[in-house]
DNA sequence: ACCCTGATTTAAAAAAAGTTAAGCCATGTT
DNA sequence: AACATGGCTTAACTTTTTTTAAATCAGGGT
């Protein structure tokens, strides 16, 4: 049951302390990707799915703050944690305001990191899902926008329906990984039966045509286990 | 999700940690009143009503469990939980007597804080029911006074019908969420039926032209389910 | 090569949502 | 009492979204 499977967006300039915690939260289990500023941190998380954020709130090009307010407006329940200096108590109210988790003053232990992270994410995903709370979603040069419901592509916009938007969601939910057929039919469609996999295919159809615009983009059919969106 | 429209009464005599426990409160939708002493906590919890107090143990003027004695006199339920200095097994065991819900010995971390008032208030009000009693509202570029049943945008006043207003209220109250069908029609037109529903839609369609001034705000079908209402 | 099953595509049918306008009914006015 | 008004419902019709159907294609094994 002890399946924790926590992806981790790590922002920190600092390349001594970056490269030293990204070392140690794999050791503990946890995929993570560095990156070395604001900017970089947020083309990531548009890019991928992760499920926690550990941002410097100090850093060039953009800072903690502007990534978590910009992801916050995608993604309201992602578990964002402040990495600040010591004695910066402004730094702090500012990162609640914007709807931090929690907060750790540099210098900290690992420990006392692995212990905020573990008990952040014990809260606020009980359920192992694979899927995420994001709405903003980058697939090649497409931007998709799926409480809006719309996927863009050099201004030309396509308004989904909402059968349309879930499946892309999901997709997007575990780009460059398989999406199991039977779980996309029980999540979506509540049945999987001869019936819904035929429209499942349908819609499926519909994507590929909606995405045809930019080659490096494929949607493509693992045999007998579901599909997988692949881009960049 | 859920809408727990806690009121916090909060007695802290270290400004910097009181002033970090408000923001972070709020900052998880707690309206918080900070203390600095247990004097004025109680004066504050006679005047205004909570439905959560977080009292220090150690203040100036008045300690933690005095207070905590004084508001049992008058509230037998009201949740009440200690933060304490260090391991005090005496004082856990003295709080535990005047009826503390459950005590924190600092440090502690905010995560773990959030996560006794959640279980707390789960515990002692187990019902949800997704309607706020808030009565105004912003939407976008507009502001909406359900209670004067006026939509407004850049000094264009809409007068709205009551309908219309129960309506739109309903979709603020799970804004950026979908509003089921059935559950708005049961709730404003008491009846989920075929007429019902048409009638529904033709208000739907009459927020749309109300609302299509501001073109970041979207009022979209979720096919089967009901309508959501999207905005900053 | 052959077969079976799963996947793909297109078209049609069915269901849900959207639009417009007419009608109804309670309210207040002359 | 007759009339006007505004809010709401009903009705008929259109459009969109989703499902079903059917014909064809592809993958993996014997």
């Amino acid at each position: 049951m002890e399946k924790p499977n926590i992806k981790i967006l790590l922002a920190e300039d600092d390349p001594n302390l970056g490269t030293i915690l990204k070392a140690y939260l794999e050791a503990k289990g946890f995929p993570t990707t560095l990156c070395i500023n604001g900017q970089e941190a947020y083309n990531m998380y548009l890019k991928e799915v992760f499920n926690f954020c550990i941002l410097d709130v100090m850093m060039p090009v953009k800072d903690g703050f502007t990534v978590a307010r910009e992801i916050r407006k995608v993604d309201k329940k992602i578990p964002i944690l402040f990495l600040t200096a010591k004695t910066m108590q402004e730094d702090i109210l500012e990162g609640l305001k914007i709807g931090a988790d929690d907060y750790l003053t540099k210098p900290f232990s690992m420990e006392e990191l692995l212990l905020r992270i573990n008990a952040i994410h014990r809260r606020t995903s009980p359920e192992i899902s694979g899927d995420s709370d994001k709405t903003f979603f980058r697939i090649g040069k497409y931007s998709f926008d799926y409480s809006r419901q719309i996927l863009k592509i050099e201004d030309q916009e396509q308004k989904l329906t909402s059968k349309e938007a879930q499946l892309l969601k999901m997709l997007c939910d575990r780009i460059n990984d398989v999406l199991d057929r039977s779980e996309a039919l029980t999540k979506i469609w509540l049945d999987d039966n001869y019936f819904n996999a035929r429209s499942m295919d349908v819609y499926i159809a519909k994507l590929r045509k909606y995405l045809k615009d930019d080659p490096t983009v494929e949607l493509l059919n693992v045999h007998g286990k579901g599909f997988k969106l692949i881009a960049d």
